[in-house]
DNA sequence: ACTCGATATTGACAGCCGTCGATATTCGGT
DNA sequence: ACCGAATATCGACGGCTGTCAATATCGAGT
């Protein structure tokens, strides 16, 4: 069995001058919007959210699936792609997964938003 | 016939809380996610940063079509996606389409992302 | 070892979205 | 009035994505 190794930015984040700027190139728009579309869903918003507003800006799987109301497999995908993509951190103690929120994510695509 | 009025929110931008503070409820999540969406594409992000780059932060479409590489319909389509978003504002002069960067409307996605 | 509970993965399906060609619209010039 | 140029709209098509049920995996306790 060959391991399949999935190659996914985990450096997540930002990349490039702050779009302002300079026009972007064509690689680093793909990267940037890569990230972003990571954040253009109302359900990983949510879940980004609690997330954060939770003790020491970390939950378990088992806190999430109530508040937004869809299946177990559902959230577990969105958290894998909020994960994949620099925004949350996983580690697992026990049966438990806990996500924590990957501090300089959010400011990072913020200050690349930005005007610089 | 029938003028079709398309109610799309131009206020653009941010809605809420600044969401890592508290969760966000389900309406502000989705106000927010289709906002970000309209972000989250590779070409409308160097639409959107040709614009900003260019003098007045402004360019008409002919202006836009060569640098992205992609059919004319394309291009208009995404910078009316902009456009009912709030990033960009439309102003027409003779037969030239002028498209210009609406200043707050970054700022404020930038500020809802960050920690408050 | 077995069972149970928590989470992840898989497969399938519906709806959305980016793209294009063709066509419509709108405006300026002749 | 007509023609041509710039832009917008329409219709279609393929690919992506969010969702679920079913199943697999993994860890803890008995």
């Amino acid at each position: 069995m060959v391991a399949m190794l999935e190659v996914t930015d985990v450096s997540a984040a930002a990349c490039c001058a702050p779009l302002v700027r300079e026009p972007l190139g064509a690689v680093d728009a793909e990267r940037l919007a890569r990230t972003i579309k990571a954040l253009a869903d109302p359900t990983r918003l949510r879940l980004l959210s609690i997330v954060a507003a939770s003790e020491g800006q970390e939950a378990c799987v088992c806190d999430l699936i109530e508040p937004v109301g869809l299946s177990q497999p559902t959230v577990s995908h969105h958290l894998k792609v909020l994960t994949e993509s620099g925004f949350l951190t996983r580690s697992k103690r026990g049966t438990w997964a806990y996500y924590k929120l990957a501090p300089a994510s959010l400011d990072e695509i913020a200050r690349t938003l930005l005007a610089g």
